[in-house]
DNA sequence: CTGAAAGCGCTTACAG
DNA sequence: CTGAAAGCGCTTACAG
């Protein structure tokens, strides 16, 4: 049996209640018991129940974060950022993912509840189309912030990245560079930060008063077939664009090896840039020029955010929805 | 306020045991009375406390992960697999990191003990080299499961890949493709699976009368300068190796891309293969051969045996120690 | 088939 | 500075 506050309690022949005190440093308690306690409890191998804590003191010590899928670098990264500063106030974080399934969502949000979390971190999945069940967490008066993905309607703070200003600096970096005819090849239609990265390289287009080609624009799905996309783009070299600006790195790598295949070279014929900087980058060849984002930095945002909630103090208007601003970061592949 | 059992039990003038019973699908309670609570619980938004339940019935339907960090693929997909089993029992996990160093760990498992999880999968940091902080695991009866870096002397389950096959294989698909002079890029020294795939190595020059270089095996660690080790590897072209095994993907990758700015030409001049099986592999030029292990399924096994002794079922010997087979996917890299 | 009562391991207002 | 007592929300042996 696992040794209690009871046990340390009748083994000093002191009560339960000054055992628990000393424990948690109340100033009433002289140093000597202190003492007393604290070597009786490691020589016991006494360990806290946070349960049991929890129970009585309704906190629980812990945060949920939901998130579409862990292997993703991006949520990984983002996750290692919200675990600092959750550990830092010594909180621990019970991790779902979601595998982009609105059901599992559901499913997942429940169960966090029901481990009564003292708050959430959130990042809707790509399937989640209907809102309710965030609204449940509402009624549960369950604090939570969305991250990168965000649903409509909430009054909850948010963390995300400037995609939209993502989307115009990588292409106003391909204008600068004298391309006239900037393709995009763009993610999934439903999800906000394709829309953005999207609105963004519509924005630049106009704002240098660069004509949008319709043909030159494609959103696509992860399991689908990009080279076919690729080929169809490129198919007609008078006709072709000579740049492509993509929603993710993983598409920017695809489309060069692809346009390599064909026999184009990069970035003299077709420049790329991709999206979210990430360890492909550098391995590819050329080397991949990329927006990066800091998801780090945006996970750490989103847990301050969180405790500031938990802990009802004030957010400043201007830090509850934050945007983390994005930069091209050029290599060769549009040099 | 939260609904707690007692609130539906006073709505619907019975006992919160019945209530209880009801919730819980009790055989005694009629089936009559089972549909008035429920309907009432959904009515009122009851959601389970989880933490309560664990209290009493001391368990806490959850297990803790420990790993050296998240945001490796290899790690990623393992919580992949470990989070299906244990949603498949009704659990859920708390996945903790120990940024590969060692007090981290210590503090980490502490906290998981204090979450009272019914179990751990562990994966010590590279950072340990003494474990008796793993004996108090024992000590408080918490059951683990050592996954895929284990600690020596202890009688608990593990689930690893076979490094040493996966070298073993690495090196004999080199041999077999003619080279003679096969260097080693090893992992940090200390680590268990960096031991196993270099001797791995070894054994297959072993096998096949070949002569062991000393100068061609260094250890590295990731944040060394792998460049300079390369760089002086491979100085002297009439001395040097014809083929280099490497201990991951990123150390191969690394190498490939120095070998090429050295002027040698892959695999022509020198052979190269990685372990991983990354997504790195298809995006290098030449595409990297590589040793696959298998995560997910590494998981689950981890997940399945830590349940098996948490249920206090039989685990077969044989099953007790599982070590999961590579296999070496063959790209350009050594063709 | 249902209920009253005890208790899981803690914390804390109250009393001294 | 310390203790006795109540109670967090549940489950379950016992009684009927």
């Amino acid at each position: 049996m696992a040794v209690t506050i009871k046990d340390i309690a009748t083994a000093l022949r002191i009560s339960p209640s000054t055992v628990s005190r000393a424990l948690n440093d109340h100033p009433n308690i002289s140093e000597e018991t202190k003492k007393q306690v604290a070597a009786k409890a490691k020589e016991m191998k006494y360990q806290a129940n946070f349960i049991a804590a929890g129970l009585r003191t309704k906190r629980s010590n812990s945060i949920g974060i939901l998130v579409p899928h862990i292997t993703s670098s991006f949520f990984a990264s983002a996750i290692d950022g919200i675990q600092k500063i959750v550990s830092d106030h010594g909180y621990y974080s019970i991790i779902c993912q979601s595998n982009e399934d609105y059901h599992n969502e559901i499913d997942q949000i429940r169960s966090l509840l029901s481990c009564k979390v003292e708050g959430i971190i959130l990042s809707i999945a790509s399937d989640t189309k209907v809102f309710e069940h965030l609204e449940t967490l509402e009624a549960y008066d369950t604090p939570f912030v969305f991250f990168d993905r965000i649903a409509p309607g909430f009054d909850t703070p948010t963390v995300e990245a400037n995609d939209f200003a993502g989307g115009f600096q990588a292409v106003e970096h391909l204008i600068k560079r004298g391309r006239k005819r900037i393709a995009h090849l763009g993610g999934p239609g439903l999800l906000g930060i394709s829309k953005s990265r999207y609105e963004g390289y519509l924005e630049a287009l106009r704002t240098y008063d660069y004509e949008v080609n319709e043909d030159f624009v494609v959103f696509t799905d992860p399991d689908e077939k990009h080279d076919a996309i690729i080929e169809k783009m490129f198919e007609d070299p008078k006709n072709m664009p000579d740049a492509l600006f993509t929603f993710s790195d993983e598409l920017a790598v695809e489309s060069i090896l692809k346009l390599k295949r064909m026999g184009y070279n990069i970035p003299r014929d077709v420049s790329v840039v991709g999206f979210g900087n990430s360890n492909l980058c550098e391995i590819v060849e050329p080397n991949l020029t990329s927006v990066t984002h800091e998801p780090i930095k945006m996970g750490e945002a989103a847990a301050e955010l969180l405790f500031k909630v938990i802990q009802n103090r004030h957010i400043p208007p201007h830090q509850k929805n934050q945007k983390f601003d994005s930069r091209v970061i050029i290599r060769d592949s549009s040099r």
